[in-house]
This record gives C-alpha cells, sequence and structure tokens, in this order.
DNA sequence: ATCTTATGAGACAAGTTGACTCATAAGCCG
DNA sequence: CGGCTTATGAGTCAACTTGTCTCATAAGAT
C-alpha cells in the first residue's frame, strides 16, 4: 500500500532516535552528532544525514521522543489526586530520559527558538492541568485562599524541580504535603489541611 | 616582584574570561571553544591553549567567574530579611549571567564531575544559609511548625527556580509570601503569618 | 524475476581541534 | 636606555569532524 511507510525507513527512524536518546541521556545534547548517533545506532551516517538534514531536527525529535510528565485529568476529593499527582511527578522528574530533556529544554530555551516553544508548550500544558485541579477543588469546597493560579506551577511543582536538578534523592510525604499547604487552605475530609508537623523523612522508592 | 603577575598574562586571561562569559551567556556551553573565545576576545588561539589546555577547564572557569546568588548574613526579624533575600534572588536568578550558569550547572552536573561538584557545593551553600536563617527565627519565636530544614531550600527557592527556567518573567510578592508561608507558621510582628488572600499580582522592576 | 527505492561505504572539500615553531614585542631590571 | 626574559600570536601541520555526493548493493513491492 502507498501509504504503509518503507519497513527499512521505519527500522532506520527508530534505531537513529534511539540512538539519539541515549546519547542525550548519557551526555548531554552536544553528543547527539550525526556521527555518533550512526556509530550508536550502526547505520549509515549517510543516512541519517538522509532523515535529519541538520543535527538541531534530530535533537528536537530525540527529546520529543521522550514522553514528558503530565498530569491525569483531576478527580474529587481532589487533595489526595494531587498528591498522588505530585508524588508520580517527582518519580519522573528523576527518570535519566527526562531529566535529559528537562535540562536541555532549560538550557537550549535560551538561545533556540524551537526549543524555547517546546518549553513554554510543556509549561502551559502542565500549569493548565494545575489550575483546573486546584479551579475542582475550590469549586468543591475543598480548598480555600488558594494561590493566585498564576503561581501554582511555581509553588507545587518548583520544589520538585528544585529536588531533581539541585538536590537529587527521594522527595518525602513531607515535601509534598508542605507543597499543597503553599496552594492554599485544604478543609478536613480532604487530608491534613494545617501544615504537618515536623516528623522524619520517610524514603521513597525510586526507579 | 617574582610574585606579581605578569601584565601580559592578566590581561590575557581577563580578555579571555570576558569572552568566554559572553559566549556563555548568549550561546550556552557548547559555544566556549578555544577557536570562538580566541575570536571574541581578539587574542591568539595558542594563548587561549598556553592558559586553558582543555575545553572543559575553560568553560568551568567561565562559569565560575559568573558570581551566583547567595544570602546575606541573617538578621531579626527573620521574615522581612528572608523576603527581601527571596526578591533579591528572585531577581538574580533572572540575570542572563547567571540563568547560563544555572542552565550550564544543572545540564553538565549530569555527565560532568566537576560541575557535579560546583552544583552540589552551590546548593550545600545556600541550603545551609536558609537553615541558618530558619534556625535563628525559630530560636526567636517568629517561626512555629518550620518545615524539615531539608526541605527548606526546595520549598523556598524551588518556585523560584521553576519560575526563572521554565515561566521567565516578573515574580509577585504574593508568590514569596506563599513560599514563606509553606515553610511554615510566622507569628505576628513578623508580617502576614496567615496566607494571604488572592489579589492582583504586582509586576517587580527587573534589571 | 523485475523494478523501485533505501541503505551505506567511501570519497571529497571545507572546517575544526590541538600541538608546535619561531618572529615579534611586552615587560622587567640594572 | 640596552639587554634579557617571557608572553603573545600568525602560521603550519596532522588528525579528525562535518556535510555532501556517488554508486554498488540489497530490501521491499509487485
Amino acid at each position: 500500500m502507498a501509504d504503509t511507510p518503507d519497513p527499512r525507513v521505519t527500522r532506520s527512524r527508530e534505531a537513529i532516535l534511539a540512538a539519539a536518546r541515549e546519547l542525550l541521556r548519557e551526555e548531554g545534547p552536544s553528543a547527539v552528532t550525526h556521527q555518533r548517533v550512526a556509530a550508536r545506532a550502526e547505520v549509515g551516517r549517510a543516512t541519517v544525514y538522509r532523515h535529519w538534514p541538520r543535527p538541531e531536527q534530530l535533537l528536537t525529535d530525540a527529546m520529543a521522543d521522550v514522553p514528558m510528565p503530565f498530569f491525569l485529568d483531576p478527580a474529587t476529593p481532589v487533595r489526595p489526586w494531587l498528591e498522588r499527582q505530585l508524588r508520580m511527578l517527582a518519580d519522573q522528574l528523576a527518570l535519566p530520559d527526562v531529566l535529559a530533556v528537562t535540562t536541555a529544554l532549560v538550557q537550549g530555551a535560551r538561545s533556540e527558538p524551537q526549543i524555547t516553544t517546546r518549553r513554554d508548550r510543556l509549561a502551559t500544558t502542565i500549569g493548565q492541568q494545575l489550575r483546573a485541579a486546584l479551579t475542582m477543588a475550590e469549586q468543591a469546597g475543598e480548598l480555600q485562599t488558594a494561590c493566585d493560579p498564576r503561581d501554582a506551577p511555581a509553588l507545587l511543582i518548583g520544589p520538585l524541580l528544585y529536588r531533581s536538578l539541585l538536590e537529587p534523592g527521594p522527595v518525602s510525604d513531607d515535601l509534598i504535603d508542605r507543597l499543597l499547604h503553599a496552594a492554599g487552605t485544604w478543609t478536613a475530609g480532604s487530608a491534613i489541611s494545617n501544615p504537618p508537623a515536623k516528623r522524619p523523612t520517610s524514603p521513597t522508592t525510586e526507579l
């Protein structure tokens, strides 16, 4: 069939993207060159050039190949849902693939318009998901004195990003409780509504 | 005097580091090569090689040349002091130089031991400063139910880092109030102790 | 079996990297 | 100010990388 792609093309592109992704994870964006990707993928250098004529295309496609964190549709009660989502986000941000793309996004966004666009899109998506969840919580009466919706991503994700980039290691339940508390006052019936007392950090499982 | 450096050496090194810093700010770490730095600094390529035989050395020295955010010694009442420090930190994190080094640190830390060390040192320094301030606040009776000291940097700096890297733009006073609130309960007499009501974001001046 | 199309080895030109030589000039010292 | 030391920088060189191209080979479809 004319619109079924040639299996050789499919095979080559998958091998190339997988190799690019590996190099990105192991050594960062500067390692994603046609020569190194061809060697790693065990394909001809010309094949890499044929599919991706410019190195920036190869890098951005390799980055796009990595599933980035997102939130599932919110559910009531919102607080335990959000707690789980933040826990999941913390775990995802610790994954080498996700971390590689995250750092490449923030680094590349400073000078590459295409990467700036991708970063903005990711921030917009995750921000909207969070705002929708907080709005739902307010409407359900779970949340009072909510923060400015524009500040929600920074308040709820910022600390997890900080941990991921500057202090890698397990993220405690206490920290996640604190994030939720920073977003506003949660009513009883949706878990703890006051700041939790200081207690020992509980280690969390990591992949 | 034998230990007074040759002014030619001083002049060359300053020109080279300034050029490296500019390229780092404008295009990121991959632009900091001997060839490009020599051209920008208007010195001989051999001179750059003589002072910095390997490109990693040049990059890390250029990064070290940029003053990174830090906190001044805490003062009581701690809360207004911390508020000012966080405001200052937000402003510094928006500076192109600081942003360039920040992104280079988190990117490079993934695969370069020397850069990992620098990142860890920065995180340790700023964390200790914060912990000292919060301890002082607790001892002065300003702060109750303080967060786990290990979580303080993530809670207080994380949102500012998030803004800097993923949502550049002015940081509101409201957001900074929220960070302080996340760190614990502040008593009356050290500014607002309850979560602030939602109010319009106040634009802040940026350099 | 035949035709179409993707692949890949290798060649080529141009550029980059790292090391080196040596002429020139900056800087110090008496 | 002359002599000596030392830093600089233009240019060279080998090795490597990048991007493009050719063409033989083989995969895939019919």
